[in-house]
DNA sequence: GTTCCTATCT
DNA sequence: AAGATAGGAA
């Protein structure tokens, strides 16, 4: 059994993980034991574990195989090689939205942490309280399966999750409170007019056919409190990142607005900014699906390279297309897509496929880093600092613009995620890596139909709107109490050709890979499909380096082996922590939770391995 | 009642 | 071009 599953099988306690990060080994400790020392209470019912790691790339590497198992992240600020706030945003690319809380000695760096979409800044030295306070948002993070915010209005150990928020910039603040008389999950903005920030009755936005101006022309509430602050989301870079990951973390066919926007917990975002992205996204999809069946008409289908548009072809991407498009996303096909590059993969979609290309494009706007006013800041009876914001700051319209074919500036890794990392759920683990939500979503097995297009069904399946039914994943809270009940059945069938299917979404350049055919007709028809081992490794070495996602590599590599590991249970009554930094750890770091699977230690020479390898191929 | 999707608007 | 909104449909 998966490591995660036994993890979250093992009773029904409620069990928190949080990763400290600190390059000071004595803060370390003590902070790690006095974490762990928190599991107040009913400890049958909960339980705190930390796992301390020394520095930014042991976090990353922690990361990379226990994604889904690590409730916050704690990081001091100042660190070697990278900050606390680089750390942050690192984690952010690599693993999406976690809760993070920056800790520092320099309190100027609180400013700069909550703009940076930290969740919190504790002061050093830390208090009593503050540990408190950490425990409790790692717990409500726990069950609330996402970031959490607290304010002013509910830092009474009450939660809001950030979904549920709207970002308001600072302008808005005084509309806060109106806002939030109303704390409908995810508001229709056909309840909440996005444009202006009023409530309106859902009956009265449906039947109003005489749209609003933007800025809202006189309407009467909104126009007292806050004139044109119409607050058009802009989708940067990250956002844009976040949401692709959404989409290859829940599965392309079974990517709705609202499971993407869960899975992007960013408080400003609407289920309609999502939806309208996603549209635009589709729309996008379609396009280079109209492409690729017409090319794919006049080049050789012959397995693998039959789901890739233009497998050998090293042409940029725009010879294929002219200037006759006059779509917006030809346009950008033709002038500044990423694919543009020579030499990168064809007919590749930049939504689809953010690249680990060190190749730096029109470099993306960091003044909103600075911005004082993405945020504001609420102490919450502590020194501990949270801010009303999730964790991807707000930018500013027209800044940080970009078609969704430009390429992410400066972006060395942010889409590694690992497959089948899992916000809520086990997955990281399961033996495979693979998304178990996306095991059966893309085939990439349609290729036989004659003349057809060769992408894949799922992709096809998705462009026609055809939503496989979708299972949500169960909260880790929720799981804990259920999680004898789950079963992977997908697990058996993983194959490398699941993989296939997601590398085919992914667009990479496959081209020097090639499946037999036959096997391939076979796999279709028997749902079982079995690799070469020789093209399985080759295949799972070019994917993990080239989807910049080397988790997959590793985690099959006997680092974890969840069978050895998973029937340690972590001992509820522990006072210990596990000083997994340390191979010479102090007695009481091992004696019950065994953390040993993750040394961070083992895992940063993999990364140091991983990371050459990768950096080879650049 | 909510969410999805598409068309349309800005 | 990029995002918001309306409204039918599931």
């Amino acid at each position: 059994m998966a490591f995660a599953q036994v993890f979250y099988n093992q009773s029904s306690v409620l069990r928190i993980n949080v990763m400290v990060v600190d390059d000071d080994p004595v803060f370390l400790q003590i902070m790690s034991r006095r974490l762990e020392n928190l599991k107040y209470r009913d400890p049958s019912t909960m339980e705190i574990t930390v796992i301390a790691v020394k520095d930014s790339r042991q976090a990353l590497s922690t990361l990379k195989i226990e994604r889904n198992n690590i409730d916050l992240i704690v990081t001091d600020y100042y660190m070697p090689d990278m900050n606390g706030l680089q750390l942050k945003k690192q984690i952010t690319r690599e693993f999406g939205n976690l809760p993070v809380i920056v800790m520092s000695s320099d309190t100027d760096k609180e400013h700069e942490s909550l703009t940076c979409g930290a969740m919190g800044f504790i002061p050093k030295p830390i208090k009593a309280t503050e540990l408190t306070k950490i425990y409790q948002l790692a717990l409500t993070c726990k069950r609330n399966g996402k970031s959490t915010l607290w304010t002013e209005n509910n830092h009474n150990d009450t939660y809001v999750s950030i979904p549920q928020q709207i970002q308001l910039v600072p302008e808005q603040d005084n509309l806060m409170m109106t806002k939030k008389k109303k704390f409908s999950p995810i508001p229709d903005s056909r309840s909440m007019n996005s444009s202006n920030g009023t409530c309106v009755s859902t009956d009265a936005s449906r039947k109003n056919k005489n749209r609003k101006p933007n800025g809202g022309s006189g309407d009467d509430f909104e126009s007292l409190s806050q004139p044109s602050m119409k607050s058009k989301i802009t989708w940067t870079d990250d956002l844009h990142d976040l949401f692709l990951q959404a989409i290859r973390h829940i599965g392309l066919d079974k990517a709705v607005p609202k499971k993407i926007l869960e899975f992007m917990n960013v408080s400003y975002l609407t289920r309609e900014n999502v939806a309208s992205h996603l549209q635009k996204y589709r729309q996008f999809l379609r396009k280079v699906a109209e492409r690729s069946s017409l090319c794919s008409n006049m080049l050789p289908s012959n397995g693998i390279d039959s789901i890739y548009p233009y497998p050998h072809t090293r042409e940029p991407y725009y010879n294929n297309y002219t200037s006759s498009s006059s779509s917006w996303y030809g346009t950008s096909l033709n002038n500044r897509s990423f694919y543009s590059k020579p030499g990168h993969g064809l007919g590749q979609s930049r939504l689809l496929s953010n690249t680990s290309d060190p190749v730096c494009f029109s470099q993306m706007p960091h003044s909103y880093m600075n911005q004082s006013s993405t945020y504001d800041t609420h102490r919450i009876g502590s020194n501990l600092t949270l801010p009303i914001q999730s964790n991807l700051n707000y930018s500013s319209q027209n800044e940080g613009r970009r078609s969704f074919l430009e390429p992410t500036a400066n972006k060395t890794s942010q889409t590694s995620q690992a497959l089948g990392f899992e916000q809520h759920g086990l997955s990281a683990i399961n033996g495979s890596g693979f998304n178990n939500n996306t095991l059966i979503s893309y085939g990439s097995l349609t290729t036989h139909q004659p003349g057809s297009s060769n992408f894949s069904y799922g992709l096809q399946s998705f462009l026609n709107n055809e939503n496989t039914a979708y299972e949500p994943q169960p909260h880790p809270h929720a799981q804990a109490a259920a999680q004898k009940n789950i079963e992977i059945p997908q697990q058996e069938n993983l194959s490398l050709f699941d993989e296939l299917g997601n590398i085919n979404e992914l667009l990479c350049d496959i081209s020097n890979f090639e499946l037999d055919h036959n096997k391939q007709q076979e796999a279709v028809s028997t749902n079982q499909f079995e690799l070469p081992a020789n093209v399985s490794t080759e295949m799972n070495q070019f994917f993990s380096l080239e989807d910049d996602d080397w988790t997959f590599v590793n985690t099959n590599q006997g680092h974890s082996n969840g069978e050895t590991t998973n029937n340690v249970a972590p001992e509820t009554n522990s006072q210990t922590f596990n000083m997994s930094t340390n191979h010479n750890q102090e007695q009481d770091a091992q004696d019950f939770v065994d953390w040993s699977f993750l040394n961070p230690e083992d895992l940063a020479n993999e990364y140091d391995f991983m990371d050459s390898l990768f950096n080879g191929m650049n």
